[in-house]
DNA sequence: GATCTGAGTGGAAACGTTGCGACTGCGTTG
DNA sequence: CAACGCAGTCGCAACGTTTCCACTCAGATC
């Protein structure tokens, strides 16, 4: 039965008569080591219910066999959904997941990043705020790291994230599809590299289709539901206003939503409704919700992937940069239809 | 300026004429440094970016300072809220933390106990899910646990969690406040405690109302949508079927409403509708829902307080048991209204 | 002036691993 | 039959800290 008492590979080594070296030859199947003494270290570690110290073994081999996750805000659906993908493919590979949640505030981040670079975590995964220095601070540190979803401005960083451009361009092109020409878009905050990239993914499908871009029919704004709930009054105040609406992140859509109530609207007789980002209640919304779904598991799986790769790699070699984009999936329910007007 | 090779104690006690000794007690302050010694100390760390090995100095302490979180599912919005929570408390304390996620799988759930308990976490907080022996093996382990939400059967553990008998209550005497009678309930799944509790929540306000519980408006079933829908077809369907329902969580909230939708019901004049777990979609759909806030942060927050209690206890005495249960908060929103038959 | 304090310092032994090099025997080879 | 190779062991020195102990050299005390 369990010990009591927690015990080192010196009290297996004395229990099977051997020594901690062949003990530590067992546990990793670096050394061959003859059945009989095989057997008795294995039944010496089940007796005693050893487990490995995988601290002193971090301090002895150098690698930490953990990675580090910052996001920006876990109560944000959005990021669940990848720090899920993340640890999943993680545990697989025998990898721990440090959280940490830098609230926004990029001097937390800082913080974060000094603490996950003490435990000589062996790579990050940051989805990083506005203003962050992250990308500095860990090429300085030399610590391996992914940026998933908002991008930095460098372009030398190994980066997952939705395809945003694409995104922004099939919800516009489902709009479009259905006879809208007037199309508003609450584009978010343009410092961020998704919001800015679905407002381009907009202004390609708009030319494409030979429609004018109305300067008044673009807001740019924080990504709260308040800020949709301004930006959506703005938009529907105006005295022609758009037909169709997209909103760039599910707050946005939100603030709309509230927007349209507040005017007694009805999808989507007097207004088509898409937003990016797809969530479980956008399906039990009245009307259900047309939207863009992100690839957010995937993100998350691919991001570990890639950054195992770069920590297994010899750091010599400073490998091609990596900037995978994930095409995301327009999810037609009933908040579109054709304009009325 | 930063340096580009990773530095240690020594390197910084070299640059700065001093041993590894007078370094160490200048960064942890343990003994009196002289101002001029230690001004050097102070000068050659900021000059070689030196950063504590926290690896090192775990396995010499013994301490780790890391938390392990480990939650059935990160991406139900509830527990997000909860690890924010938790997580804030402990990077102000200087923890960190390793998150895990165990899919509802107790043989996943286990090996994520190993895992920590092999990283020397100094404590754990854990979100049990059905048939966990996360309990047993903690004790075994000797390692301070604290259990949020999903309680163990064991009484002899320390807990936060919402009090959920009170939630199941506030929530049925509002809708008995508004005058109805004839009170249906979704009430998950009975092996988790929080449903359990909802349940016995709603029969004593049943009872002391001196309303009759018919055992046809009584639904258990699993907690995801389609458990919902169904539960909501069974209540619906009924010769003389519920004027109120009660979801005892978001997703079989979500269940009913598709329910409700298919039959061209309208809220809350046909029926009046509540649920448990309040989340920021709820007050955009359409009626707004009414519903049991749960204090998701605060559950968070303190149970890391309690487990950082548990750590700093010298474990000969072994403390009494604490057992928190926070009040749950009913918002009152469009969904409920007297019954209209 | 000899002893005693005590503050400030450094040396060195841990903490629990890993992995290199050295040491055994044995079987094989010329 | 001597020399050699090799599989299987073990001893021991790290890894980067903390911390105990011993030491020095002031100034204070008698």
């Amino acid at each position: 039965m369990a010990q009591p008492t927690k015990c080192t590979m010196r009290d297996v080594a004395r229990l099977a008569g051997v020594s901690t070296s062949t003990v530590s030859a067992v546990i990793n199947e670096t050394v061959v080591v003859s059945p009989e003494r095989r057997a008795k270290v294995l039944r010496a570690m089940e007796v005693l219910d050893y487990q490995p110290d995988a601290i002193a073994r971090s301090l002895k081999t150098g690698r930490s066999n953990a990675i580090g996750i910052i996001v920006p805000d876990i109560t944000n659906a959005f990021f669940p959904e990848v720090v899920r993908g993340a640890e999943e493919a993680a545990q697989a590979a025998g990898y721990s997941v440090l959280l940490c949640d830098s609230r926004e505030d990029y001097n937390v981040e800082e913080r974060q990043l000094s603490a996950l670079f003490s435990r000589r975590v062996d790579g990050v995964i940051i989805a990083c705020c506005v203003d962050s220095r992250a990308h500095e601070s860990m090429v300085r540190r030399r610590v391996p790291v992914i940026f998933v979803d908002r991008l930095p401005p460098a372009n030398s960083v190994n980066t997952v994230s939705t395809d945003n451009v694409q995104a922004g361009q099939i919800a516009a092109e489902h709009l479009i599809a259905l006879g809208h020409q007037r199309i508003g878009m609450l584009a978010g905050h343009l410092d961020l590299s998704p919001h800015r990239d679905r407002l381009e993914g907009f202004r390609r499908a708009m030319q494409e289709a030979h429609l004018p871009i109305l300067s008044e029919f673009l807001v740019t704004s924080n990504v709260q539901v308040e800020d949709g709930v301004r930006a959506g009054d703005q938009l529907l105040n105006l005295p022609d206003p758009p037909t169709a609406i997209i909103a760039s992140n599910n707050k946005l859509l939100l603030g709309v939503l509230q927007a349209v109530d507040e005017r007694g609207l009805t999808l989507p007789k007097d207004l088509s409704l898409l937003g990016i980002d797809d969530y479980l209640w956008n399906s039990h919304f009245n009307p259900t919700l047309t939207a863009v779904a992100q690839p957010t598991r995937e993100i998350g799986r691919s991001s570990f992937e890639l950054l195992l790769q770069m920590i297994s790699q010899p750091l010599e070699e400073p490998a091609p940069v990596v900037q995978l984009r994930i095409p995301a999936e327009l999810r037609v329910r009933k908040s579109t239809a054709p304009p009325t007007r």
